[in-house]
DNA sequence: TAAGTAAATAAGCATATACTTATATCAGAA
DNA sequence: TTCTGATATAAGTATATGCTTATTTACTTA
């Protein structure tokens, strides 16, 4: 157990991260959807960098990827992460967020991937 | 699932919470041991307002409990709240801080409850 | 290549956070 | 009751955070 205090302060830091419902609720999200950031601003009714900037800490954790796809870059939850087997085990006690994908559709405003 | 965006809420700020080092640690600490105050001072060297502040933090949202002792107030994590079973999640992916405990038995800094 | 759209970055600002020192409170011992 | 030690609260401060608007970058496609 050498490295205890490095892990307890990257569990503090993951933590910190999903500790903001914006990050927390686009995680839960992403989990099982791909969305792009106009998507999210949408949902969050949230300014375009104001969603750069949160997908970027997450990013920058690797807690999730991008991946592009014509013009739209495409946010999901990193699940080869090492950290992914804790983070599910947080996420799996959230409350579905789907209905928020539902409404993109029905507004029209939802983007889909491939 | 009426109170979602509701939820959602809570579990960020208990995220929030978390996602410090030293309430962490602290939260790994009190699951099965009661400390009091001054032994938190030692172990996180940090002053006495400080740590009293981040206990406060944790007993507003419900997280640990307070038995005073002769003259001390010992915390521990409360488990019969209801986030709990979440916490627990949490708490169970943690490096064992019994270390620390430990070190302050060699110290004699421990104090003893009941 | 030029134009257009999506996303990232920069800069600035208001608020939140985590610490400090100083002081108040409160229970137990003398 | 008075003193003492443990803890809580108050006040102040430096840094971090999360947002905004303005601008830049990077693809796509006409």
């Amino acid at each position: 157990m050498i490295n205890t205090s490095i892990e307890m302060e990257r569990a503090a830091l993951i933590l910190k991260l999903l500790g903001d419902k914006t990050r927390l609720t686009m995680m839960k999200l992403i989990e099982n959807h791909a969305c792009c950031v106009c998507e999210f601003v949408e949902i969050f009714k949230m300014s375009q960098p104001s969603i750069s900037q949160h997908l970027r800490k997450l990013k920058d954790l690797g807690l999730v990827e991008e991946e592009r796809n014509s013009q739209w870059t495409f946010y999901s939850v990193d699940k080869s992460s090492e950290y992914y087997p804790f983070i599910k085990t947080i996420l799996d006690q959230l409350p579905n967020q789907d209905e928020k994908i539902r409404e993109l559709e029905e507004n029209g405003t939802r983007i889909e991937c491939c």
